[in-house]
RNA sequence: GGCUCGGUGGCAGAGUGGUGAUGUAGGGGCCUGCAAAGCCUUGCACAGCGGUUCGAUUCCGCUCCGAGCCUCCA
């Protein structure tokens, strides 16, 4: 079987074939840690970490990298609004950003390379842009100037000659083409920097990436991912620099394969602090599992926009329950199989289609009421194995369905009220039973009668 | 204005040149004292208009509508 995936390069889905196929190598463009992370920034890294994980059932060995930017203008900003030093809030956002993701099961990449700890890389690559004649200094700011580079636009196949008709933006004095972009700039006292050939500043954004992918992976590696926004123009950005280098202006020799996710919108609308509607990781951590939450973020396939509302948290919160249930019923099949189906990793192969493998998934388990022994075996390895690779169904089932809550403090009570419930019934008293059930209710209790007895279940 | 991508059942969301996606909500039923959970069953969706075709939701064209990007942005 051979994997599929859609380059923005080419615009197609294309086989993926990497560079060497004794290691695969993967750069994803990391957060800038200056907040929290949004439900946005956890679609990029759980979409990456389930590529991540689908290219390590195909190959031997797979290095995932994915930056932290810890210098920006944004950074800066935030520090001096909230009178604190620049490293403690870089640090603080960075162990949250870690700790959001490993809420949603995202595992940390193999390499997460600092912006700040590359600088001297930065300020190299610069110094052979100039040489090159690709980039210019100019009052303190190094641009590199984009008509030098043939290729600019084919990545988010754009023209400059009919963007610049519609732009309003106006034009920085020192810059010798409209489009040219900043690879460093002055930073006036008090403001962060390093030393340079070209005085005391600091980077700018786009750099950051060519500089790390480079030393972390070498050139040109596999697939270089992020955001759908990123296309325009960090990604074009990162190409003009890294490929001018070697003066080899194809984006290939740079990574081969560019992988965007779509966008979370919220309740229809673009996320913005504006209208105050940006959904934190950090917050919704509080409301709902990280399984539910990742699974949700997997429920439309990954280039597609995702419309964010309670109503689709709650159906996948449904459909994992679900899922749970069949694993609850199948906990005592042994499985024989750590594997997925071919006909489910062909889904995952074909560019990550994760709403088609739930709904095979789903079918799998409807069968489960007329399932032989045979049947019910391949229903629990792939439930597991499939859970494996999209990073959910990873707990015991009863403790996720809320059974078995021996430490549940409440338990004697809630015990005491199911006997009293069950004496009631067996004197038909049961306008008792259903006041017993509805008080057990209230406290979130939910009882089942099975036909071994009662059980109960804390409902989360 | 330019570029790119979309419009599928109440909602979410895949996919396909001719048969069933799947989930959720709803209807009916089984089970249950009643529930819960589960099971069975039901629903005749592919923006509009043309074209290609024996046949189009799927291919092509146009129209309408929506989204993103055009140097802050995951």
């Amino acid at each position: 079987m051979v994997l599929k995936i859609h380059n923005t390069l080419s615009g197609t889905k294309e086989t993926f074939e990497p560079v060497d196929n004794n290691h695969v190598r993967i750069y994803a463009c990391g957060p800038t840690v200056y907040n929290f992370a949004h439900i946005g920034n956890a679609r990029m890294a759980v979409v990456n970490d389930l590529l991540v994980n689908v290219l390590r059932t195909q190959f031997e060995k797979v290095t995932y990298v994915s930056n932290i930017t810890d210098i920006d203008d944004k950074i800066i900003d935030a520090a001096h609004e909230l009178n604190e030093p620049i490293k403690n809030l870089t640090t603080k956002y960075t162990k949250i950003y870690n700790d959001d993701m490993g809420y949603l099961n995202v595992k940390l990449p193999d390499i997460q390379p600092h912006a700040t700890d590359h600088i001297s890389e930065m300020i190299d690559l610069i110094k052979k842009l100039i040489e090159n004649n690709y980039a210019y200094e100019k009052d303190g700011h190094v641009l590199f100037h984009v008509p030098s580079f043939s290729k600019y636009g084919v990545l988010s196949k754009r023209n400059r000659d009919e963007q610049i008709a519609g732009s309003r933006v106006e034009v920085a004095p020192f810059k010798k083409d409209p489009a040219d972009f900043i690879l460093w700039k002055p930073s006036p006292d008090p403001l962060p920097g390093w030393g340079s050939p070209w005085g005391f500043g600091r980077p700018g954004w786009h750099l950051e990436c060519s500089a790390m992918s480079e030393k972390t992976l070498g050139l040109p590696f596999d697939i270089h991912s992020g955001g759908m926004d990123l296309v325009f123009p960090h990604h074009e950005n990162e190409i003009a620099q890294t490929c001018s280098l070697d003066d080899n202006h194809e984006p290939a020799s740079f990574a081969k394969f560019w992988f965007h996710n779509g966008f979370v919108n919220v309740e229809g609308e673009k996320m913005s602090k504006s209208i105050g509607n940006i959904k934190l990781v950090h917050d919704l951590k509080n409301q709902y599992k990280g399984e539910v939450l990742r699974l949700t973020l997997l429920s439309a396939h990954y280039r597609q926009p995702l419309n964010w509302t309670k109503e689709i948290i709650d159906q996948n919160s449904k459909m994992l329950d679900r899922f749970y249930r069949s694993l609850k019923e199948l906990q005592d099949v042994e499985i024989s199989s750590d594997l997925v189906s071919e006909d489910i990793m062909e889904s995952l192969l074909d560019d990550l289609n994760t709403p088609k493998v739930l709904a095979k998934l789903n079918t799998l388990s409807n069968t489960l009421s007329s399932a032989d022994t045979d049947e019910k075996r391949n229903i629990k390895n792939n439930l597991i194995a499939a859970g494996k690779i999209l990073g959910v169904m990873q707990e015991d089932p009863n403790v996720w369905l809320g059974y078995n809550q021996t430490s549940n403090p409440e338990k004697e009570e809630i015990e005491g009220l199911i006997n009293q419930r069950n004496e009631a019934r067996r004197n038909k008293d049961f306008k008792l039973a259903d006041q017993i059930r509805d008080k057990l209710k209230s406290k979130g209790i939910e009882i089942e009668d099975t036909k071994n007895g009662t059980i109960w279940r804390k409902d989360s």
